[in-house]
RNA sequence: UCCGCGAUAGCUCAAUGGUAGAGCAACCGGCUGUUAACCGGUAGGUUGCAGGUUCGAGUCCUGCUCGCGGAGCCA
């Protein structure tokens, strides 16, 4: 259909155009009304003046919030207008006229609105959320492909646990056993041995009870592999992600980030390199913060928070106790006690947004270590192959979408980071 | 699973154990530049469910249901 994008009104300022939207709000007095339209890009207003369209004015009284319809006008510049731009309407097409509309302007509680979250994501904030969230899809997409990785998605079904200690969800797969992934790392694994870099990106799943507000049953990972990556390899890669990030968002989506009220000198202030404290140190420096903690526990997320509350950059905190970390950690070389594995925990309390690290790429060990894990081993026969034939050292990380949303929009909980949040005991919508 | 908090009009919230109320939304009317517009009026209730204490319970007690926040686990 003809029609004009609100978001690029400001090249069309003199000429007759249409906007395809909806009525998203509606202000004025007996003589002059404004109807406040929303696209999906933007949002404006259309001037009606009585005196000079009395029918169309009585007809545009009565249009219902929320209905659907084609505006036409003469775009003008006005500083009072949303956007600095509206339209003189010269008529309205009514393309369906709403019911009456559950959720008005005024506040509402998150469960009124959770329950209507299909008519949420119509407002500006939560428009402006998955706007920035498709930026980061796009920057991540774009930034491996500059650094040469290849998209190679896991499946979603597996035969069983990657790490083997989370809950999952099982599903009846033709009358055998069946999960739905919690990872697509093991078989990032393999498809880096085919094609060198990799990433996946898709939905993730993990069925514990958690109830917090950076917890979803369903979220969006993005994990890369890469074969001759050391350690430090992976760290490199890990903070030129985020950074092409949170500068892509910065540069393209600015205004939302205006909408959302988020502190843009906070995303501003990160730079590389970001700062690198080993599990001992952080351990040390929460001791100095007068936080109780003994070397071998793992964080909390307060201690996180706490951890992150002296950087304005992301913090990786790299080589945890081997006893706390997955069985494929590689051990570093120079204390058998630590992994090289590290979490990078974002600003202003947000928690950890990547794991990663180097993986085992020694047959006998690897094992060993599912041995001490307890896995069936008959299940990671293929895994193990990858140690068979022509293993490398490799390296890799998981980051999760959901949390990063959260914290470039500077949003209190990650179930406004995503369309649809699955959330314990919530499936509706 | 554990700890804490909560449930009153469509929504957001009030109401010492003593006649359940306000703002917004809806509906009717007014207002020539609004900015969650504003002003006047109308209508709107099995106070989450089931028991109990009391002359009297939205309020106190017990149980249940649902929700929220946090912990653990993790991204």
């Amino acid at each position: 259909m003809d029609g004009v994008l609100i978001k690029n009104l400001s090249s069309q300022v003199g000429s007759e155009v249409t906007i395809n939207g909806w009525l998203y709000n509606r202000r004025g007095s007996g003589k002059i009304q404004f109807l406040i339209i929303r696209d999906g890009t933007g949002i404006t207003q259309g001037v009606l003046v009585k005196q000079e369209k009395p029918d169309l004015f009585d007809t545009a009284k009565k249009i219902p919030q929320e209905s659907s319809l084609r505006v036409t006008g003469v775009v003008e510049e006005n500083p009072k207008a949303p956007g600095g731009y509206e339209l003189q309407v010269n008529n309205i097409e009514v393309v369906s006229e709403a019911e009456h509309y559950p959720i008005s302007l005024k506040k509402h509680g998150v469960d009124f609105l959770a329950d209507r979250r299909h008519l949420w994501i119509r407002t500006p904030k939560q428009s402006a959320i998955l706007r920035i969230r498709s930026e980061i899809e796009l920057a991540v997409h774009e930034f491996f492909n500059q650094n040469d990785f290849i998209q190679a998605d896991a499946p979603i079904i597996t035969p069983n646990a990657c790490e083997g200690t989370t809950t999952l969800f099982e599903i009846d797969y033709h009358g055998e056993s069946a999960y739905l992934s919690q990872s697509g790392q093991l078989y990032n694994e393999a498809t880096a041995m085919a094609l060198g870099r990799v990433y996946c990106f898709g939905p993730t799943f993990r069925a514990e009870k958690s109830k917090t507000r950076r917890h979803l049953m369903e979220f969006w990972m993005i994990e890369a592999e890469a074969a001759y990556f050391d350690f430090e390899d992976n760290l490199k890669l890990q903070e030129e992600m985020i950074y092409h990030i949170i500068q892509r968002v910065l540069k393209n989506r600015r205004a939302e980030l205006e909408v959302l009220g988020r502190d843009i000198s906070k995303l501003e202030a990160v730079k590389l390199p970001f700062p690198r404290l080993s599990y001992t140190e952080a351990v040390e420096l929460l001791q100095n913060k007068g936080r109780e903690f003994n070397w071998g526990d793992d964080f909390g997320a307060p201690d996180e928070t706490a951890i992150s509350e002296e950087f304005d950059s992301p913090v990786f905190i790299h080589r945890f106790p081997t006893a706390i970390k997955a069985f494929y950690m590689k051990p570093d070389p120079q204390d058998e006690k630590v992994v090289l594995g590290a979490d990078l925990i974002a600003p202003e309390g947000y928690g950890e947004i990547i794991g990663g690290g180097q993986r085992i790429d020694d047959l006998a060990l690897l094992e060993q270590r599912l041995e001490e894990h307890k896995l069936p081993k008959e299940a990671f026969e293929w895994y193990l192959d990858l140690r068979r034939y022509g293993s490398v050292p490799h390296s890799g990380f998981g980051l999760g979408l959901e949390r990063t949303v959260a914290w470039i929009c500077g949003l209190d909980h990650v179930r406004e980071a995503i369309p649809f949040p699955r959330m314990l005991y919530c499936l509706y919508p």
